[in-house]
DNA sequence: CGGCAAACGGACGGGGTGCTCCACTTAAGC
DNA sequence: GCTTAAGTGGAGCACCCCGTCCGTTTGCCG
């Protein structure tokens, strides 16, 4: 069971830091994690070194930008988001995969204030948070593609109607508290039933156009 | 009709003021309107002064707090959307005077940044401002009843939903451009067709307790 | 044990904002 | 005109945030 205790117990980012500094490095991410979660994602760098218990220059020194932070807090997350696509993707059900999909995903916005907004930021160097998130939207077309052919979800949705209930939802909850939950889950439970099938009315103004739907990152 | 030349031209809060106070007044609150309009409502004050071609001290000698001059500069556009209101309810058609009241109110939201968040924010003292803001939604409470009563309007809508509209529709339009506002009509148009009747869906959510719905102006 | 490089943390300069103080200017009444 | 008080504007102070520099500490390896 005891393996060598001079190599670094675990490979990735922090693989040949030393014994102290990786520690710092799993106490800044808790932090970070924390404070991005209550605070949302422009919380002061120095307050997630003071809650690390860190100085200002050891979390600059780990993570040089604020961006990389965020990727590296968030990568499990946005995994976690993917998968939850991935489950309502295998339910037989197309309508009902679509919309536990979206309210859990608004779940995840609820319960993480910082997670809509790293959600909906890209980073062009996070290659692999890039990828994630790629597949996540393409995983979420095929989940629109599906509930269209059930006739369940109406023809003029578009997948970046979901981003639109994202800043939504986001708007909803930018004052925390008791408040939030509540005012999130009526939004979004008006919202599923504008989107369900069977209505007429035209839906008149097209998505706005794609290229920046999600902004990038450089923009705050 | 030439009036006595000494006398203050108009009455008002700018009274008895020296005329070129009076003169640096109008400069700042057209300031104000341009810059709230444009950069939401915690646009610094030093940038209205310069705007205004004023010095920073006599902005906050003519309004002491940035409230004051908030409550001064949406004044008119706070009555200009009780009385679109009020046209609203001289439709004969209850349904179509709900939906153009809410639509023309985002337009309001769309054409001035700051006017969403004014007309969410209560300010305690501005008592004939709260006047305006209680008549406006007491009469679209009342425009709401009819909606109902026609049958137009689905039953478990609350007068509430309105803020939780305007808040979304503000999330929706942070990132100010062109996509704001095609964002914001898709998003209104999404939320008036789930309002309308014949929803058989429960809508689970009950609104949230109305206490601070909008928060106390001292919140930020 | 001893030395070295990695790691650390606080101090610091730079930029931005809110709000006030004070010496100067100017409108207004006699 | 001349006096006077209202009015003005910019300097200044306090605070917050970012990101870096540098003297000190400490893990690790021989």
């Amino acid at each position: 069971m005891q393996a060598d205790l001079r190599v670094p117990p675990q490979d990735g980012p922090d693989a040949d830091l030393r014994a102290d500094a990786r520690h710092n490095r799993e106490r800044i991410l808790g932090a970070a994690r924390e404070a991005f979660a209550t605070r949302g994602l422009d919380v002061p760098m120095a307050a997630i070194a003071r809650r690390a218990g860190v100085g200002v220059a050891t979390l600059y020194r780990r993570f040089p930008s604020r961006e990389s932070l965020v990727v590296e807090v968030f990568a499990d997350q946005l995994t976690a988001c993917a998968s939850t696509v991935d489950d309502a993707l295998a339910d037989p059900d197309p309508w009902r995969g679509f919309t536990t999909a979206i309210e859990e995903i608004c779940a995840m916005q609820l319960a993480d204030r910082g997670f809509a907004a790293a959600f909906m930021t890209t980073f062009p160097t996070a290659t692999d948070y890039e990828h994630t998130r790629a597949h996540a939207e393409r995983r979420f077309a095929e989940l629109v593609r599906r509930a269209k052919e059930a006739g369940r979800l109406r023809a003029d949705f578009d997948p970046a109607d979901l981003v639109l209930l994202l800043k939504a939802v986001c708007g909803v909850t930018v004052d925390a508290g008791e408040a939030a939950a509540a005012s999130s889950r009526r939004l979004v439970a008006y919202l599923l039933q504008s989107f369900e099938a069977g209505h007429t009315a035209p839906l008149p103004p097209p998505p706005p156009l794609d290229l920046g739907h999600l902004h990038p990152a450089a923009s705050h």
